[in-house]
DNA sequence: CCGCGAATTGTAAACGTTTACATAACGTGT
DNA sequence: ACACGTTATGTAAACGTTTACAATTCGCGG
């Protein structure tokens, strides 16, 4: 069952049957009804791996997360899936599970022609080789777009949709600092992930910016995951004088800390207040609902895959960072501290 | 850069180019440097499209599921993946939003060479056609594999790994029988999932079984998200006399559950019980812990994901489905209802 | 140094499309 | 009915691999 079969039955060549399938306008009326039928009695349906082997085009995007079920990216790759459903691509998902993978390994992916394209919402390592040197062999630098993530330095060269995290760090920073805190905890994402770095920066700068000191032992890495933020909010917890508020590099993270500071018996936002970052739907059903920073998800990924899409075509997109506005939620889960510590 | 670019300055055939990179020890020491250092020198990558093509293999399996960022597919996606890596099958994903689609959208991915095979998370509706009928035009069965749904009668040819949801759900319903609950509500997935209407079936035999009568208004559709189980629960709360316990068919809806269940200003679990179902990594650190049933998530990933690779690679995998062993994970999100409920 | 089996390499066809180009059929105005 | 421009169809090559089969080379015992 190959257009070369249909053909047959239809007694036409198979040009004009990959033209029904390709341009029917372009077909008489006559004509189109007989390899219809043809193809109805056959149940023939296109063979996509020789379609796109000769186009030349995979039709397949990949895109690169740290981690699925994660709350957050479900709002990405909604907005990643849309433009993709519209434009004709599926989209492949590679899970890092935080490894840093060599970003050779990614382009490696493109040049073999496994995918046209590659949307990184994780951070990599950089190069050993490095696009430079593909470039050398005539090929063009790979369509890859970065989401959420900061670029590395290696990787200026390939353009980014993104909030302004460390700003936004600063402004939930602030928010704190404004309620009266003046000893806050961070509890610090991977250092791999240069997305959390950038939020530990705006921190640090908005408590200078306050003329508060920053302890050390505020700032534990929080390894991103559950657990690992449990662990970081117990050693916070166990400081005296401990922090009066906990600022979380990510809502999965604040979860984690506020079940660790509801087990040391501790009340939120009385006692000490938490703040979040990503605005996860889990967000305002925590107890008490979770002060956080919200990101436009759905509109990074849309923007991420939109820019993928033109540069696959050939188009040149810049490589400039793509700003989108955050946005401060306001809940309950912050507060001014304990009397006695102002 | 082709297969025969390198083979013109190897000063070899375009076969032994072959030949090195599919089985290089069937080549010779002295010409195995020779190709190496022509690809070296041009930057040669194979070019996967035409070897998939060639090969009539795509090396991609599609898994549909309602929703990323669901906590609960992490585990199988893991498991999926794990399989997948070692079998050398890239993992394309969709995601139904909870819609069903036609049975006939996803074979067609097969038959059209999109994929080799599909793993369904998701229910779909009947297919118009059907597979026989397309087994009729000389074609087998493609390779499916059902994961955590209930298979539909309709898809009874497919095989499926699963937990026994009926029987677990049972069990979670025996435990609050047990602790002394008698007005059990019951917070439905979508009607549309079979997986919680078994769910619902086990949550009414257990009832049947301990003599427990159920009313009408006890059962509420959460929708599968947390905005539903929300809705739910404030029905379920506005009852009189309400439930003295509440399980909901998943843990995502119980998270909003016990959202809503705080917010009316009553306490878990001494006011009120809450029962989940799935054991995501969140269960544990709500407030209370969630008692839940946890699934063998990773071990249903791999078991469907090798399952599918015996069918793509031909070998008959029957259509009984796998049941893995479910577990009742009892926390402080249950306990005796209020004595005066006794 | 010859001959023989095994190991290695070369030749060329095939996979199912798409598409440039050539050819044929159509419809229109005269 | 003719010629012409337009539109529809056919012919055949090409895409980059893999692989059956044929041809060559190798190693080695005689």
């Amino acid at each position: 069952m190959s257009i070369k079969e249909v053909a047959r039955i239809a007694g036409v060549s198979t040009a004009t049957v990959s033209r029904y399938l390709n341009s029917p306008e372009h077909v008489r009326e006559k004509t189109r009804k007989k390899v219809q039928e043809a193809i109805r009695s056959t149940g023939y349906a296109p063979n996509t791996l020789a379609r796109n082997f000769r186009r030349g085009k995979t039709s397949l995007v990949v895109v690169v997360l740290p981690s699925v079920g994660d709350p957050f990216f479900e709002g990405v790759m909604r907005g990643i899936w849309r433009v993709a459903d519209a434009e004709g691509y599926s989209i492949l998902i590679r899970e890092t599970q935080f490894n840093t993978h060599e970003f050779d390994d990614y382009s490696e992916i493109v040049f073999s022609k496994q995918a046209d394209g590659i949307i990184l919402l994780a951070s990599t390592s950089p190069f050993t080789s490095g696009p430079a040197e593909r470039a050398g062999h005539g090929d063009r630098l790979p369509p890859i777009v970065i989401g959420c993530e900061t670029v590395a330095p290696q990787l200026s060269q390939f353009p980014s949709v993104r909030v302004d995290n460390a700003a936004a760090a600063a402004e939930a920073t602030a928010h704190l600092v404004q309620l009266g805190h003046r000893r806050i905890g961070f509890i610090a994402g991977l250092q791999a992930s240069l997305l959390t770095r950038d939020r530990e920066q705006g921190y640090r700068q908005a408590m200078a910016e306050a003329g508060l000191p920053v302890a050390d032992e505020w700032i534990v890495e929080g390894r991103q995951t559950l657990d690992g933020a449990r662990a970081a909010a117990r050693q916070l917890l166990a400081l005296s004088p401990r922090p009066t508020a906990i600022f979380c590099a990510n809502d999965e993270m604040a979860m984690g800390a506020m079940h660790e500071i509801r087990r040391a018996g501790l009340r939120i936002p009385q006692d000490i207040s938490v703040i979040g970052f990503d605005d996860i739907r889990y967000a305002e059903i925590l107890d008490p609902p979770l002060t956080t920073v919200a990101q436009p998800t759905e509109e990074i990924g849309e923007h991420t895959m939109r820019r993928l899409c033109r540069a696959i075509d050939g188009g040149d997109i810049g490589a400039e960072p793509e700003i989108v506005p955050h946005r401060l939620v306001v809940r309950e889960s912050t507060a001014a501290p304990p009397a006695d510590e102002s």
